[in-house]
DNA sequence: TCCTTGAATAGACATCCATCTAAACAGTGA
DNA sequence: TCACTGTTTAGATGGATGTCTATTCAAGGA
């Protein structure tokens, strides 16, 4: 259950946004990505992770950053595994997520206002 | 109803994910940004109207580019309007939008991999 | 003034999504 | 084997969201 989509989506996708309108399916995967991280505790989980010593975070240290349940924390840690942004190794007990950092790249490339038409 | 609020928002906002845990407040108002980027239709308007000649589109540029009412184009450029990420004017008989540059940078600042505690 | 075109608003409707509780699964140790 | 802890899955529910049609507003021309 390891999908690896995204990253190959990501791999096609893409001059930054301002460089050439995406196409429809550029549109789709990218905005899969953004929707994963529409969310202000997906967003909290990616940037406690990535922030974290180690480069990686077991779900006991997540859950008590937040006044939610447990089952709320893995639902929206699955999210983000299924967008490939993060991926979760289980270790005796306990589960450690690491974040994917090429997509994190990769998506903060495509945002780079960058050069466009410019008008003389 | 010009709202500027997000441009205060991602002021505040933010060292990159990765470098430093997001507070609650930071998280909600960098959701509300990617929230207007999570789907395909908004997507694809941001990037038809950053990468137009002169940097703007006017709506009849846009509306072409899709299979949809324009009530439907016009709510979800009212929605980038409000997430602060474009502006419109309008110019006699036609509305012309173009992009805030600045938003975008910071948004893809926020997400650079950068540098974290890397294992010893 | 009236008509036409471009664009936004109002309201309805179906779908999606964040959250919860209850239950199941995984691993450790007595 | 049993009990305990950590994590995920299943199912339910209320609220948010994308789309539509009908209507209204804005600007320009006959």
């Amino acid at each position: 259950m390891s999908k690896q989509l995204p990253l190959a989506a990501i791999d096609a996708c893409c001059s930054p946004l301002a460089r050439e309108p995406l196409s429809a399916e550029q549109a789709v995967e990218l905005s899969g990505l953004f929707k994963a991280m529409a969310d202000p505790v997906r967003l909290r989980l990616l940037s406690l992770i990535a922030s974290h010593a180690g480069g990686e975070a077991c779900v006991c240290d997540l859950t008590d950053a937040f006044d939610l349940s447990g089952p709320t924390i893995s639902h929206h840690l699955k999210v983000l595994r299924q967008s490939g942004l993060i991926t979760g190794e289980r270790r005796g007990t306990w589960v450690y997520y690491r974040v994917h950092p090429e997509v994190l790249a990769r998506l903060s490339a495509v945002l780079v206002p960058g050069e466009r038409n410019v008008p003389a």
